[in-house]
Formats: C-alpha cells, sequence, structure tokens
DNA sequence: CGTGTAAGGAATTCTGACACG
DNA sequence: CGTGTAAGGAATTCTGACACG
C-alpha cells in the first residue's frame, strides 16, 4: 500500500470538503485527529490537507463509534491490522 | 474514462492546492477556465473544486503554452481526443 | 469520552479592473 | 492573447475554552 500511491494517498483535501464527503463534523475530524487516528499533512500556514485513505478512515471509524466502540479501541484495531499487513505476502490487489 | 471514474475525478481539491500542484498561478488557472479549457465544480460557496485529472490536464496546457501554442489550438486538439476516446474500444489500460 | 458552540484572528478565494505587450 | 497585481469582500480554517454527560 505505502509503495502503490497513487492519488489516493495525496494529502489535498481540506477539512470543509472531507465533512461533506464524511457527514462528519469538522470537531469530529479534528479530535480523530488528537486521538491518533487520523494524520493529516499540514500546509505552510498550518491548514490541515486530507487524502482519499483519510476519508475512507473516518468512515470506518465513524462506523466503529456508532457501535460503541471508543476511540482507543479503533486505534488498538487499526495498530493489529499494520501488523498483519507487513507479513502478509504482497499480493493484494485493489 | 467517464465510467472508470475513481478518485482521479472527484472534485476535491481547491485552487491554492492546485497552484502549488502544477506551479501554475491561481490566475492562470482561473484563466484557462474563461477559455473553456478546464471546468471545474463550485462548492455552495462558489469556491472551485479541481480533480487530480484537471490536474494532469493543466500541465500539458501549461506544456503547450510554453510552447508557444494559443489556448484556443488547445482546446480544439482536447476536443479531437475525445471525439477520438469516443470510437475506440475501451481496452485502455491505466 | 466524544462533541457542540461562541470567539477572535489568520489564511484562502472570489470578482472586476487596470496594465503591458 | 496571456498574465501580473492591488482592492474589497466573503468564506474557510485554526486554536483554546466552556459545556454536557
Amino acid at each position: 500500500m505505502p509503495l502503490n500511491s497513487t492519488y489516493k494517498d495525496k494529502k489535498v483535501i481540506s477539512i470543509g470538503t472531507v465533512s461533506e464527503l464524511t457527514g462528519l463534523s469538522e470537531r469530529q475530524i479534528r479530535y480523530y485527529e488528537t486521538r491518533k487516528l487520523i494524520f493529516p499533512e499540514r500546509s505552510k500556514t498550518g491548514i490541515r490537507k486530507y487524502s482519499f485513505s483519510d476519508i475512507e478512515k473516518l468512515i470506518e471509524i465513524a462506523n466503529h463509534l456508532e457501535e460503541g466502540v471508543w476511540t482507543a479501541e479503533i486505534r488498538n484495531e487499526m495498530k493489529r491490522r499494520e501488523r498483519a499487513l507487513l507479513k502478509e505476502t504482497p499480493t493484494t490487489v485493489t
């Protein structure tokens, strides 16, 4: 995934657009960042920039939260998943 | 292409970011729009939104202009190319 | 813990125009 | 024709804080 980065991982979308695309409030999106769930980049002047991957991640996060899962739990699960990906043979397509 | 739209065609990038990514001035980017070379969408409040496709197109436009081609010419060429694509069997990959 | 909101400031974008060549 | 710029206003984003549960 990190090597197969196309447009999906380019951080170019600002928070207002992300809010529209995900249905989440800007407050929520910023909060998940403090909880280490997403990692937007910043323009020189401090404006947050997100990728399409971030948007997908945010939607997952929202689903988990609706089910009552804590952000800390979500974070653990994401870490687990990343570790799994590292061991996996990179035969994953799309 | 219009059917195979992924993230590449989603209009979510604002002009400042497009300017950075292409190296063109905002003035130039807006001007090419008046010349019917690119067609950004607008947020409800009027902010222009571009796609990665638009960015690729802009880079092509810039190359043509450097060679002294007029915007009118570039526009004709783009039209020609679109017509060609319509006749083509969709075996195009990537 | 997760999220809403009002507050004040800084950065972004928009349009129409004057300018030059 | 293609592009720069100053001008004024509108929309966006940022942070830190108070609030509720």
